[in-house]
RNA sequence: GCGAUCGUAGCCAAGUGGUUAAGGCAGAGGAUUGUGGUUCCUCCAUUCGUGGGUUCGAUCCCCAUCGGUCGCCCCA
């Protein structure tokens, strides 16, 4: 049996019209801020994310889909979308010789993982970057407007935490202080958070075991080690959190997991998902574009879990109209023919129709009408052919009339409620 | 990569070491020939994820394998 790789699954109804919904969100709350859209490729060289998210980091380390292409490239499926646009930007020259540029973007990303809830290997992420920008107001701008989605989605529960991560200077002193302090104790760490202490020390800290995080209590602060330049763009970024009425937890131990971030980390995370509680994560990283090799740029942005999202709105997914309005019934050879031209003028009248091409008799057809949340029924028989007439069933109270073919159009327009038109501006009801 | 748990039709779901694997939904056909969410009848898994093994005999026991789910690691 063929099926679908491990981490992958198929959209369909009813859930596409979720996903449909949050686009929909998105695209409005990122155009009213005047973020525009910029699409890269699914893969990239991978050493585009080597170099940009760290040779260190699990994602490089065992999560890629790395492939050889028939030019002997070594090609990668994108883990996540900062490093492509940051790649884009420099490629393209977008920034020119300075200015801002705000991009938002939507689309797949892979990670080989084990999949569990709200992880797949194939998942999709929604995410915003301001580049050239390095003021704490760019940086609060981006939070509040990921507060700003998930709040028109109706997502509740929701926590923002903060934390800096300072510069890597910064970052290089306190991992040293760290070392420091756990070493002594490296007994009584678990065995995960022993292999950190020389692979990723900042990871100690949020480790989930008791005795660890008892010992860690203790430890030095990042906060402590942070720059003067780099403490005051914290405390700038939190006053205008305040000044935007963003509440968010101060939280020392959030260390984001890709090397690229610099100062500002944030997170914001659900109590309604499990064991994967962020639904939302990003940050500043003023040094990732020099990295890849482009002009030094401050930069700032998040990413948000589409299937995240999805976990969280499901349970308040309510059922969906199908958005039919006319459903066509025929039966017999000259009004099957002539049902698939009356669907075609209502079609191009913008009146969502559905055409029964089963043939089955007509309680059959009937059936499924009413089933489909349509308001009328719309029934050929080779008696309406022999007459050039339609009957036209309103499917509520049941009244039936009978309508010459070149009024059909009209009649259906003059009879639905007002607000079929929805079906011309592309938007299906939520 | 590690751990736990599960895998019966499109979906939900009973079931037993032994002739024909319940039921429900959906679907198809029909109940005097063309009219709907009701009712009634009929049909719809040579087969219980896959491959081995134990057994006279396995869907039910064992092993492997492939998937799902949840968790660890890590992350959106």
């Amino acid at each position: 049996m063929l099926q679908a790789p491990p981490g992958t699954r198929d959209l369909f109804e009813p859930e596409i019209h979720l996903w449909q919904s949050i686009e929909q969100t998105v695209r409005r709350v990122m155009a009213l801020a005047a973020f525009s859209e910029i699409r890269t490729p699914i893969f990239e060289p991978t050493d585009l994310f080597a170099r940009g998210i760290g040779e260190a980091t699990d994602i490089v380390g065992k999560e890629m889909y790395t492939f050889t292409d028939r030019g002997d490239r070594s090609l990668t499926l994108r883990p996540e979308g900062t490093a492509g646009v940051s790649r884009a930007v420099i490629e393209r020259k977008l920034l020119g010789g300075g200015g801002i540029l705000r991009l938002w973007y939507m689309g797949p990303m892979f990670r080989y993982e084990r999949a569990q809830k709200g992880r797949q290997r194939q998942f999709h992420q929604i995410g915003l970057e301001v580049l050239g920008c390095a003021t704490a107001r760019a940086d609060a701008e981006a939070i509040a407007l990921a507060q700003q989605i998930l709040q028109e989605l109706g997502i509740a529960h929701r926590t923002v935490r903060l934390n800096s991560v300072g510069t890597p200077e910064d970052r290089h002193v306190y991992r040293a202080a760290l070392v420091d302090f756990f070493t002594p104790h490296q007994d009584k760490l678990d065995p995960d958070s022993r292999d950190r202490l020389t692979r990723n020390p900042l990871r100690i800290l949020d480790s989930k075991d008791p005795q660890t995080q008892a010992i860690a209590a203790d430890a030095p602060k990042l906060l402590d080690f942070l720059g003067t330049e780099s403490r005051a763009h914290f405390d700038q970024v939190r006053s205008h959190l305040s000044d935007l009425g963003v509440d968010y937890v101060l939280d020392p131990t959030l260390v984001r997991g890709l090397d690229y971030y610099t100062r500002t980390a944030f997170e914001i995370q659900s109590s309604d998902l499990g064991a994967q509680s962020a639904v939302c994560g990003g940050g500043r990283y003023d040094r990732l574009l020099e990295q890849l090799g482009g002009a030094p740029t401050p930069a700032v942005g998040w990413a948000m879990g589409m299937e995240r999202l999805v976990l969280l709105l499901e349970a308040q997914r309510g059922a969906i109209a199908s958005g039919v309005e006319v459903y066509v019934v025929s039966r017999g050879g000259g009004a099957e023919a002539q049902s698939l031209v009356v669907a075609q003028n209502l079609r191009q009248q913008g009146i969502a129709t559905e055409l029964d091409l089963s043939g089955a008799k007509f309680d059959k057809q009937l059936k499924r009408a009413s089933q489909s949340g349509a308001t009328l029924a719309l029934i050929l028989g080779e008696a309406e052919v022999a007459q050039g007439v339609v009957q036209l069933k309103h499917l509520r109270d049941g009244t039936q009339v009978v309508v010459p073919w070149a009024e059909v159009v009209s009649h259906v327009q003059e009879t639905l409620p007002a607000g079929w038109a929805i079906a011309k501006s592309g938007t299906l009801p939520t």
